[in-house]
DNA sequence: TTTAAAATAGCACGACCGTTCTTTTTTGAT
DNA sequence: ATCAAAAAAGAACGGTCGTGCTATTTTAAA
């Protein structure tokens, strides 16, 4: 009965850096396709068998990669602060800080704004799917938009220690209004197809930045 | 063969007036409830057999009234154009011309979103729901919404003409950036339920204002 | 009170949903 | 090449959806 030089697998040989295999390249080919229907037809509208038929899979297939829709749906959230981070935060962060910084931030979020026009976003359309819909989805959405938010308004009381704004500057009352052009430049150009709704967006920021004592605009 | 005193039925007795009758009642009732329901649930989550339960009917009971799914979904859009119009458009209008009606106008919209943090704005979760669905629900939306902002902007421009508004003011510009104020109102108060926002949607509106030349506020 | 029409209910349909279970295929280390 | 584990497919479930059809009940005018 001796175990001829047992070929005994070691569980611990590398518990979660080498199985970097099949299964979890395509889970980020599902969550990104995934992505890219729940921006269309929102978080709520997307169903695992229009994803599997896009991803030319079985219904089943697809599931097992979650083991629950919600799970899929908090994927997507995840994967979408992501793309913002990449696309809007981190360019922005190699500007200096104060204004410039604030600038970048405004602009680079206006743009992707802009771009999602045809694909819509959603931070914005997640929230009103699950503004009064409790649970781990909302949970995840509200986190993301919260950081986001959080960022910005960092960026104000920066360009305010920076002198760029005035001493009496109310970061989060500045926000607020940014924010706002944000949601209406999004309302009208998407839904409405406003025209020169980018332009309504840029001309806002300026004034926002007069009212708060923006002074020399050098950047 | 005399028709003794024939009782022929004239069709012509009161064509559209006459019959105000059960079925009317019934199916305004159920308009009501069903936009309650929407602004809960949204326009696309409106569901015939949960309308049914709410209504105490049978769900071809409701959907006799309709006919179809999406015609019960215009009429919750033109049932709410109407509650819009009763409790912000209406009273506003006593206003005088000018600033006064202005801020009456932006006072009773913003008290309304504020009123619908718990309830939501089906102008808002319209949009966002049907801003990329083509089709006769998303056409009622977009006119109900486009016949308010023009109210709106018609309301800046008098006041303008009154000089309570400096001479150049861009009218167009103005309505978009209080539109962004109403908006970001309904988002960060309805989802994140940030404390405050009705003061900083107060703020903001002050502050463009001021912006555009409204000097003394005596109304 | 009669009676035709209007309003409502009941039932069934096909479609799609998320999920579970079982079977087949594919993978990748030995 | 072997073989166990991972990945994917397949089929079926109970559920809800909008909608059509037929029967029953209610309405309101005669």
């Amino acid at each position: 009965m001796t175990k001829p030089h047992a070929p005994i697998k070691d569980p611990l040989a590398s518990p979660s850096l080498r199985p970097l295999h099949k299964g979890q390249q395509t889970k980020a080919a599902i969550v990104e396709a995934a992505l890219g229907l729940a921006t269309q037809i929102g978080l709520d509208g997307l169903s695992i068998g229009a994803l599997a038929e896009v991803m030319k899979m079985s219904k089943s297939g697809v599931f097992a990669h979650f083991g629950s829709r919600e799970e899929l749906q908090i994927s997507v959230v995840r994967e979408y602060h992501h793309q913002f981070e990449q696309e809007v935060f981190f360019p922005a962060m190699q500007f200096a800080r104060g204004l410039p910084r604030l600038r970048a931030l405004f602009h680079n979020w206006m743009l992707r704004t802009s771009a999602e026009i045809d694909s819509g976003c959603l931070y914005i359309s997640g929230a009103v799917e699950f503004d009064d819909r409790p649970g781990p989805v909302r949970d995840a959405l509200a986190s993301s938009v919260k950081t986001w938010l959080t960022a910005l308004h960092r960026a104000v009381l920066q360009a305010r220690d920076e002198k760029h704004l005035a001493d009496d500057t109310d970061a989060t009352q500045m926000s607020f209004e940014i924010h706002g052009l944000i949601l209406a430049l999004h309302y009208e150009a998407r839904f409405l197809r406003t025209a020169k709704s980018l332009y309504r967006a840029k001309q806002g920021f300026e004034h926002i930045l007069l009212r708060y004592g923006a002074l020399h605009e050098r950047d």
